[in-house]
DNA sequence: TCAATAGGAAACTTTAAGTTTTTTATGTAT
DNA sequence: ATACATAAAAAACTTAAAGTTTCCTATTGA
């Protein structure tokens, strides 16, 4: 509950880190819609009036808090395994992972919390609606891509957008829907089974 | 607005689906989120009090109103239009027309509220866990194939179920992360740039 | 024709968002 | 050390919509 001594007056930054931080849990615990305002403010040992002061309303507030707490663990390295195949499969992989490793209340309070993805989806536009040539993420498979290239086992001219996006879209269809952390089965049918035979396909 | 004559008050179906169709377009018109109890009232000619006599509350009504207006709308008939390509364009399309009478702000509503979520996993049952061989839609997609098979496109045997189903799962990612209607240029480029290449390398 | 049923109207409670005001602690400049 | 500006704490406040309750009355049908 963050207690705060009697007589201390947290400010600045670490005012604003205690509250992000309990907006995070207040969300993992409680979910998006349980989850209020006064909630936050008191589990942080503050008020309203100082969230409405640095946040325009509740969706702020949590896009700040998940920016913090969630998508920093979420890596975009460019892996390099020497063969196409490998660096897709450990990327993807490693996009994945995660979800297994930031904490088992966390992943449970998203697993448990459908609401949270919905949210994520619905209220950060830039992270799925964006542009692709503007997402990171599609910018890794670029690259990826573009080493394939180099060791000449692509013309990277001849694939379409929609093709190089294609794995981390089927990779976010899988999360959104099944709402549980990605096989490594499902990741190798998604490289093997989709992805590589379009690839061979597009090179004729 | 559906004004009444004086003196008469409507009760039973008549009323209730008076109520619907006004919930209906009120959802149309302004969005889930929009849309009150209060408004919904107004324009059925009535009051709150004889809505909540009959729906606990407005995602039940909101789900009442869909039932009726909008899933009627979306079919499962399997097209003949004597080609897989053809076929399968057809009956995308056909799932996604349905959607284009419902605003982008309704879609992002009804995502964003759980308990109709819920209701489209429910109806939608793609989006769940459900095994695929259970799944109406994926059912569909098998039955073109073999009519496929029969004109003797394609080997069908040659084709994994995430293959098969590779086509209703792109819709669905489209329909989730951009939350609004599909146009025919995704729904072409899902048939001609990933299915079809996939299908005829496949075959091999 | 009369009692049961259910609609109409409106006041009411609750909840949470968001705002405003007042008081007071604290860091910074003089 | 003192004073000043800043911003946190506290609490009252407004608003909007959900959902409830009550009372009255039109309609139905036994």
């Amino acid at each position: 509950m963050d207690e705060q001594k009697k007589g201390t007056r947290r400010r600045g930054q670490v005012l604003e880190e205690a509250i992000l931080f309990a907006a995070w849990e207040e969300l993992l615990e409680t979910g998006y819609t349980q989850m209020t305002m006064e909630s936050v403010a008191t589990r942080a040992g503050t008020n309203k009036s100082v969230l409405y002061r640095r946040w325009p309303d509740k969706s702020a507030l949590v896009i700040a808090a998940m920016r913090k707490y969630f998508f920093p663990k979420i890596t975009n390295e460019i892996p390099n395994t020497g063969s196409l195949r490998g660096d897709v499969y450990a990327y993807l992989h490693a996009r994945v992972e995660p979800l297994k490793t930031i904490g088992a209340e966390t992943i449970r309070g998203l697993i448990m919390e459908p609401m949270v993805w919905r949210m994520i989806i619905a209220s950060m536009p830039q992270i799925i609606q964006k542009p692709r040539s503007e997402n990171k993420m599609i910018a890794a498979m670029a690259a990826i891509l573009k080493n394939a290239e180099l060791r000449g086992e692509v013309c990277l001219e001849k694939l379409t957008p929609r093709i190089i996006s294609l794995p981390l879209a089927l990779l976010q269809y899988e999360l959104i829907t099944k709402l549980e952390p990605i096989s490594d089965e499902t990741i190798a049918e998604i490289v093997d089974d989709i992805f590589m035979p379009l690839v061979r396909a597009a090179q004729q």
